[in-house]
DNA sequence: GCATTAATGCCCTAGCTAGTGTATTACTGT
DNA sequence: ACAGTAATACACTAGCTAGGGCATTAATGC
């Protein structure tokens, strides 16, 4: 019966903690099973029979199924959204440009193919089309923003000298997707076997920064 | 009540016309709603009174909701693998190899996100949870095969001194996510706004060959 | 300790969905 | 013209699902 403490976040610490720990198991349940299987796949009762806890207590904290499944999503866009900015921020002041390269371009593929992002983004293309605003919230807030950061970052190596590069916009695609766009892509559609090793992902990313450095390095 | 004989399948043609004709309407009325509103999104129900057929005759034909969505899919799949197979397939012999490149480029991401390869992708995303299988095989019946394609049209270049390729499989991956990548993932997520021009896709495509370009070209 | 508030258990319902059965009608090939 | 076959209309079942009601129990804050 006991619940982490960990799962419950700093927002609702002063709530009664009664109401804290039934949001956080039912958060953490209803995430896994509507990534799992869809928002249609997933019933109430389902999320409420992980979570130990009965229906009841969903409706009354959420209101229904439609605002339990928006209040999973807006926690999962704040945890990307937080990852997001900080991805590049240590790249526009580097020393050594190549290597920060390399160093943001392993963080970024890393998380993004290895972690819990695949499935997030599965489930918001998946609901698209009913959900729509959804899936162009996390759009704008998750890639778009590693994409400005990323974006701003190429700018200023390119004012100093380190890079040369034109449409900072343009660069900041292709250099996210050489280093990480085919295993991204690969991960939506993959599903029982494992996700590929920690290795194989570095290594990709450590690949595509090498052509991105041919492409757009000073010398190049 | 006229059925457009362009959507009856050549391998339907010794049928009975009345079978042709429903499989015909069936598949396109059902594809539809599949694409749209997913596996559990689409009630058989939907896809007769959109067809303009018996739920009966369905069943009688397919056999039932599962066996129904694997037809749609056969017949997708079938398309879009014929599509990968001739993307690349006048690029291994070309005289003006950079002009080649951006010809296959423009025609590879015309298709993949300008047409109905989106819909397509995003069903498949969406039940790969539930249909791994399918899902495994559309990628490596289609992206697979582009990939392979062309990954041996680069192998040929590079001999010909045309390009200097090291690893003829990721520098396909390069080329393909440089020329349509980030289009190919936004377009994922957004279903309301209208998709990209056609001026707009070719534009990021024709600026993708030239970073492929900068990096792979035999000067570089 | 006590008033308040949250959680539970259990019942209930209204709607939808996959799938079947059957008798009747309409079309096809010969 | 006729036999065979496909399509239809319609009624039906069994199961599931979102959601609400309510009396009872348990935890919390003071």
């Amino acid at each position: 019966m006991a619940t982490p403490p960990e799962l419950i976040r700093a927002e609702d610490a002063d709530l009664d903690p009664r109401v804290a720990r039934s949001r956080a198991v039912i958060v953490a349940a209803a995430s896994e099973h509507f990534m799992r299987h869809g928002y249609l796949g997933t019933s109430v009762d389902d999320v409420a029979a992980e979570a130990r806890v009965s229906k009841r207590t969903i409706y009354n904290l959420f209101g229904g199924k439609e605002e339990l499944f928006r209040a999973i999503l807006a926690e999962a866009l704040i945890t990307a959204e937080r990852f997001a900015s900080d991805t590049a921020s240590s790249l526009a002041e580097a020393d050594d440009v190549p290597a920060e390269l390399r160093a943001t371009a392993v963080r970024l593929a890393r998380s993004v193919v290895g972690g819990r992002i695949v499935p997030l983004r599965r489930l918001l293309i998946a609901e698209a089309t009913r959900f729509p605003e959804l899936a162009a919230d996390y759009y704008s807030r998750a890639p778009g923003r590693v994409m400005a950061t990323l974006a701003e970052a190429l700018r200023h190596l390119d004012e100093r000298g380190a890079l040369r590069v034109d449409d900072a916009e343009l660069a900041a695609e292709h250099f996210a997707f050489l280093v990480m766009g085919a295993q991204l892509d690969r991960a939506l559609f993959t599903i029982d076997q494992e996700p590929p090793a920690i290795t194989e992902i570095d290594d990709r990313a450590l690949r595509g920064v090498e052509t991105f450095l041919r492409a757009y390095g000073p010398t190049g």
